[in-house]
DNA sequence: AATGAATGAGGATTCATTCAT
DNA sequence: AATGAATGAATCCTCATTCAT
């Protein structure tokens, strides 16, 4: 075939922990979905428990990738503002499991030491970015993690909406929110 | 006793559920915590998931009546967001696993249509103060769902950091945030 | 009922390692036995092996106890043996699956830390009767637990026999087999 | 390759059965220790259960050999035992799991007819020598299977404490536990 | 009313066996 | 011939629920 059974197997429980949390989902629900028999879980991971830390992982670092893409170097916070909100739509957009997932599993009992660290390097790249801001007087004075809380807050609970259907999402509604989160966290 | 046993089931479900989501705690836990037997539950509920949708219910009204508690009827837009914001505040200080239970719970699969149409009123609620300020002409015109997602979602990520301890409260920065959400949200 | 749950689960196990093996017995094969829900081992016992190890001290300490009861004082070595001998033969008539659970699940991988020095703590009590007997110059200079192998694992031998129904037990038989052991590791 | 994989096979199943079982032992761990692919294993056995009794009965015939070898026709019965004991000891030296194998796999409910009845043939001819001892009136006048529970079991007893560590061989000990075997059962 | 022992259905995991390569 | 990935039946164990006390 031409997607390997690993991916497989990281798609379905993507799509599972996403909508029925951890412990909502069975291995069979996954083996199931990822068309594999139980027992070939065992196979690509330790247990129930390495799998949703290296799924965590994954998705994590994808989001990651995703906002760095492309960065612009440029001193333009508001330019990299920008960027970084529409990455994030690409990435929610791309694959909206993925961040339902980073959502509600984020902080959960479940989660190694490794799995944190990734997800706390992840924060520091956008704490950076809000710093540099604040040292311009482009942002707020307000802590650095609460302006992120803000904007990744709203950001996730907007699309949260979208997947349930309840907001069509168009361009023009993006680029409002975006507007919306910048003026948020700027200096007034 | 001077508080009833159902109430403390209602206590320590909330605080587990709110950790370790519905799936991730069981009866045996909540009876432990609420320091009654397993079987007494079955007492005041039918079932764990008959459970969670009355404490989902019963919360959600909480936080809906204490929004609503000394609503200015006034036509100030202004004061009214501004009441709204520091309830939430007073609710999520006085029960954070409140908040934090109905943010992870909304939209679960076991939610029956009682507690989905319960959540549905509360919002409804938020809608309506929402699309007054948008007649007037003082909130942005994206669709009130999106600007409520903005405000609710920041809000119900700070206090998930306040309560992971990445955040200290002070007065001066829930001002801060009220004044940033209102930022989000008003025509600029 | 008369006897405990315990008692069952404690019964039937005995029986089904003795017959099967530790992992050739199944935890629902222990239950039916025992007539009890497979979940009330649980109950009872942390896991498996927790009952295993459980299992095997009890019974190494009836063991002990049935060979301790009444010893002689006297110093006849002789009359020590002798007891000895039938109380293991009284051991074995009564409870001959213990007997066989205790020889083929000693030295195993899945015994922990207390089950091992219980058992050698058995064992010390049989070597230091052989030690005083041959200070006393009656035993062979051979060394003490070679002796002791040599009359234990006859007599096991010879319950597995019994058991087996190839050798019939009668009161004479016991008695030759006693004296056979004896002139085995006494001085020639 | 030297040794083929057949016999690569047998001699780690014949290990890891003797020191964890036949229920103990997976067949992925027969096929790690041999160097082989667990699927190899079924090219030469029918199943797990095919190949412990290949294995006992291999094992039981190459111990039934090996005491027959040299046996000595005269007809000087000390000599015919003396013989069978150091053969037997040979073979436990050349081959400690399979004695420990045979021994406690014996009489297991995963035996077939065949492996039961080349168990029974190699147990016959121990029963023979022992008749035509006890027809000479040199042997005690207890059953003879019996007599050989004696010295099996006395014999095996010893070799597994000696596989365990707690007895240190020595052509002197040896030479002794012959001569207590004897003692055992010669007629006093 | 309250309990917690008992249960068995269902969960995570293992493993004998198969089969495509 | 040899492999080891894949499978699903069978394990061990958990837990929602019941019920005798």
């Amino acid at each position: 075939m031409s997607t390997n059974k690993q991916e497989e197997i990281y798609k379905a429980a993507l799509k599972l922990f996403a909508e029925r949390d951890y412990d909502g989902t069975t291995v069979p629900m996954i083996a199931e979905a990822a068309k594999v028999g139980a027992g070939t879980i065992y196979r690509y991971f330790e247990s129930k428990e390495s799998l949703v830390n290296s799924l965590f992982q994954k998705v994590v670092m994808e989001f990651s990738e995703t906002i760095k893409t492309d960065f612009p170097n440029s001193n333009e916070i508001r330019e990299q503002f920008r960027h970084v909100f529409y990455q994030m739509v690409r990435f929610a957009k791309s694959n909206i499991y993925a961040l339902l997932f980073i959502d509600s599993h984020a902080e959960s009992y479940y989660l190694n030491e490794k799995s944190r660290s990734v997800f706390d390097g992840f924060m520091n790249f956008l704490v950076a970015i809000i710093e540099k801001g604040k040292e311009r007087g482009v942002f707020s004075s307000l802590p650095s993690n609460a302006l992120i809380c803000i904007v990744y807050g709203a950001f996730v609970s907007f699309f949260k909406e979208i997947q349930h259907g309840k907001i069509i999402e168009t361009p023009e509604l993006i680029q409002g929110i975006e507007r919306s989160c910048w003026n948020a966290i700027r200096i007034d």
